[in-house]
DNA sequence: TCAGCGCAAGAGCGCTGCTCTCTTTTTGAT
DNA sequence: ATCAAAAAGAGAGCAGCGCTCTTGCGCTGA
């Protein structure tokens, strides 16, 4: 039993770390797709079939990896709403520090912004066990404008006609308490900005765009103004 | 010589032709990092190693493959956009036209929309001969923009003062006779397009978005309108 | 006609994920 | 303190992979 006490349990508790440890510096050195059981055993001196005890196969060992990227993302993100809010930031600036915080993240660990917003590695697929790390980003955007809603600066975007239940719909299931203009135009913002770093960071944007970093916060800031935020104090 | 007349030549032809296609319907079955090339000669009936006379190695293989899959989506793209003409739709109209057929391609090529636009298949780069057929889905989206601003129904977007320089350099590089704001929102509608098609595709909107269609096309709107582009006729 | 080239075939190397068995070590209840 | 049970490590082994090298056959162009 994992949560059992003595030093059993401890010492399981550290091999998993190292193994999660090591298997996640190979990740960002060679990917997701080059991740080796054999390996990550070699590494840490032991023989591959031991590192089964642990991890009961590769897929599983990538979930934890996922699950602890996402994490990664979501704490980074929300230490980036939290130090804008802070520093006195409405709504709007909150919204492009934590997408450029996103951004820079995904810079500094490519592969691991690969493994949970790329591809799926083939045959591969989460389980539900990842939804709530996942969404955290997600729900930060949503709290952000949240926020907006609550004081002056939220314009109301438009909304056409067929589009008006499924709003609606969402808005129940994410955020009740926002106008389904807005959670649409949230949703499709989150896309956009998942698209946005996917094409910096998988290569698309070679030769096209230069000033990456300018260019992106122009495009955080109009998906801002995309739910109706809109720039200035709190 | 491959361009070599003679029963050889054309006998390599097809079987380089057979090749390609077994592996097409192994990406498709399986995804990319599943795609063996031991398995495609045993499909055909021939020895591994023989293989190796046609594709030096199995980034070879993938890279005629992304080829493929490139041309396949620009030129489904291109005569949806030529559909939409011939109806006497707009540049609005033919946008949205483009922006659904590339959804649909992707959601009936998922792996191979992966491949090209997913992740990187790790220690993998693309080579340069796949830019031109990378480029098609790109240049036919100016296209469009460049006929509306031919003609009436194009709106400037705005342009901070630091983006500037490098909306001009993009504007020359890509289209020196659309503004420079023009291509800047270009650029970005291009990535946040392949953002929406990434998420839904890859999962990301379950229990999220359930009338991707409707929602789709909404966004899809947005980004024409964010170009600048607007509805109704030529 | 015949040398040379294209091509297929097979063996083999080192790697992978994973399973099974065997042994050692630790644990918790008697 | 004792002892059976549980947990963990070690090693062999299976089937598959990409890729290389050598061998030998048969078509082809001079």
């Amino acid at each position: 039993m994992s949560t059992a006490h003595g030093a059993r349990a401890r010492a399981r508790i550290e091999v998993t770390a190292a193994i999660k440890d090591e298997a996640r510096r190979q990740l960002a050195a060679e990917g997701a797709a080059r991740l080796s059981l054999r390996a990550v055993a070699r590494e840490l001196g032991m023989v591959s079939s031991a590192l089964y005890r642990y991890f009961p196969s590769r897929d599983d060992l990538l979930t934890a990896l996922i699950i602890d990227a996402y994490d990664s993302l979501g704490e980074s993100a929300e230490s980036a709403r939290e130090g804008a809010r802070d520093a006195a930031a409405g709504p709007f600036e909150q919204w492009i520090a934590v997408c450029e915080v996103v951004r820079r993240w995904a810079l500094d660990h490519p592969h691991e912004y690969a493994l949970i917003y790329g591809s799926p590695v083939p045959g591969y697929t989460a389980p539900d066990v990842t939804v709530p790390a996942a969404a955290r980003v997600g729900l930060l955007l949503i709290g952000i404008t949240r926020d907006a809603h609550h004081g002056p600066g939220l314009a109301r975007p438009s909304l056409p006609a067929g589009l008006r239940p499924e709003a609606e719909r969402m808005a129940a299931d994410l955020a009740p308490d926002l106008p389904p203009e807005v959670v649409t135009a949230l949703v499709a913002a989150w896309a956009q900005l998942y698209g946005l770093v996917g094409f910096e960071l998988f290569g698309q944007f070679n030769r096209v765009v230069e000033d990456r970093e300018t260019f992106f916060r122009h495009a955080a800031e109009q998906l801002a103004r995309g739910v109706g935020l809109v720039p200035g104090p709190v």
